[in-house]
DNA sequence: GTTAATTACTTTAAGATTAAAATATCTATA
DNA sequence: TATAGATATTTTAATCTTAAAGTAATTAAC
């Protein structure tokens, strides 16, 4: 392979482990401090942006998993209290998933958390230096997007 | 929070995103064409880094995963024949896990695919912006980790 | 208005993952 | 040389994940 290629290789092994570093990281606070996981902190993270409730298959849609893996993570947080299934009024197919006020004020809590320790763990980057690297990301992620629209122009 | 908190989260969910990205696009390519998965992948590549095999305590550090969970990957990679569980002589609680010659083959075809897959999607970064991404995240990792020692000067 | 196709969701089967418990072996010490 | 503690691995129980199959309800075609 080209030394072009062997580059491109090494930035995504450091891509990475960053981030499966900071990942793991995140998973650990979530057990111990509010003995969660990262899917179910995902789950109400979506549903806090969306007051109203999401259908269970918007949820699947916006996390970009499977549907038959939400089914199983708002079941879990069901029986806990924190969010309920709503009937959607005309479709008796579709439920809509929403927080209970519980689950609100859990997810409050657990969001700050979030953010204080994704500060502390990347305290070592200056506000600036964060800004022009997300900026750089974003390019690198709109070229990997582009390069897949045009090997399949079906997802048009 | 503070506005630098923001800008580091964001920075996270960039990261986040890429690499969830390219990672799931890794996976696609390995079950399509190889019918194999990257945790079974990132063993192989473990193990052909050591040709002479490594324990699977050994194992286990270098991928940063639990020991239960290479049991199963090796467990089923035997089953195929691509790797092989070889007594460790002087320590029979022991076991060495290396690739098969059928093994070798095998991943010297998913490695150059691998390869080949990240050159692609990674193709709208020049070589001279992946050195230096690369370098970035280097810088960024180890302010990682410098801060958890601070925090935990246990891990000396 | 019945039938066919589509849509929304759940269930199932298999693998990945962890922490914790269980086994088996080794090492050191009394 | 017993035995107590440490080490290497596997097993177990729980959650997460997907693809594929299954159920129920809606929409479209005729």
């Amino acid at each position: 392979m080209t030394t072009a290629s062997k580059d491109r290789l090494r930035l995504w092994l450091r891509l990475l482990g960053l981030t499966r570093h900071v990942d793991g990281h995140l998973r650990d606070k979530l057990r111990v401090e509010f003995k969660t996981t990262l899917p179910r902190f995902d789950v109400m993270a979506a549903l806090s942006r969306h007051p109203e409730g999401l259908k269970m298959s918007q949820l699947s849609g916006v996390l970009r998993v499977s549907n038959g893996n939400v089914t199983g993570i708002a079941d879990r947080l069901a029986e806990e209290g924190l969010v309920e299934r709503v009937p959607v009024p005309g479709d008796r197919r579709a439920m809509i998933l929403r927080l209970t006020p519980a689950g609100n004020a859990e997810f409050a809590q657990q969001a700050a958390a979030h953010e204080a320790w994704i500060n502390d763990i990347l305290h070592g980057i200056s506000a600036a230096d964060a800004r022009l690297m997300a900026a750089q990301l974003i390019a690198v992620a709109q070229a990997a997007e582009n390069k897949e629209k045009i090997d399949d122009p079906s997802h048009a």
